[in-house]
DNA sequence: TGCATCTTCAACCTTTTGGTTGAGTATGAA
DNA sequence: TTCATACTCAACCAAAAGGTTGAAGATGCA
């Protein structure tokens, strides 16, 4: 097999894209955007166990998507950035994308939550 | 649960990051940089059936990362990297990454080799 | 010490995923 | 028509993923 395509298989991007194909992984990940947390402030939105949570937090550590820091009885979660660079390297490797920047994210978000969430009454703020 | 997160949870990224989890399905992607493909060249490199290889091209189909189209008995494979895009806003949006070109994917991809294949004698370029 | 809090572990369950095989369909060629 | 090629379908299987529950460690507090 082509030597590429070897790349293509490569381990570490392997834990990354799978560790972002649950949307409940990718949803922490969002949560972590903001600040770092604690396992069960993490856990608290989801409608799961924290057991649940504790796992996908693993995951995402082992994927390298975050990393945890133990102060006290509170592991806190903080969101590692870098690692989705090889896999945007990766990804941008295929469509020679223009640049995206954050102007970009947020009207992808609102455009998102146009087509999904009618349950949202007002609270448009632009 | 914050508008935001519901976002991340998008179906359609879901479908395309579970597509890209899987690295026989990352691989193929690679292949189809070069050229448009029929099934069972895809599958021809793979120690894999062709009916696991007709799997997982629908997956890529489903996710919008690939399309086929039939001409005669032969079908087709050609990548659609603008389902990427969505993908790549997503994952831009944390990071801010500086934004990465084909150069930069040619390295990455020269440096997962010098880590992984080692009967890559030579060739190491700075 | 005793108790509450934060988190993980272990055992278990169900569903999904990724693979196999053999048969079946569609097309092309002789 | 007959045969070969290209691909998919259906049934099945094993392993992995994602969830639950209850118990068990750590740690902090009174």
């Amino acid at each position: 097999m082509p030597r590429a395509y070897l790349a293509a298989m490569k381990a570490s991007l392997d834990t990354v894209f799978a560790a972002l194909g649950d949307p409940t992984r990718r949803a922490i990940l969002s949560m972590l955007l903001e600040d770092d947390m604690a396992v069960t402030d993490v856990a608290d939105p989801f409608d799961m166990s924290l057991a649940a949570i504790s796992k996908h937090l693993v995951i995402l550590a082992n994927a390298g998507l975050i990393t945890q820091e133990k102060r006290g009885r509170v592991k806190w979660c903080k969101l590692e950035p870098d690692a989705l660079k090889q896999a945007s390297v990766w990804m941008q490797g295929f469509g020679q994308f223009e640049p995206v920047n954050l102007d970009d994210f947020e009207r992808f978000l609102a455009a998102e939550l146009g087509e999904n969430d009618d349950d949202d009454a007002g609270g448009d703020d632009g």
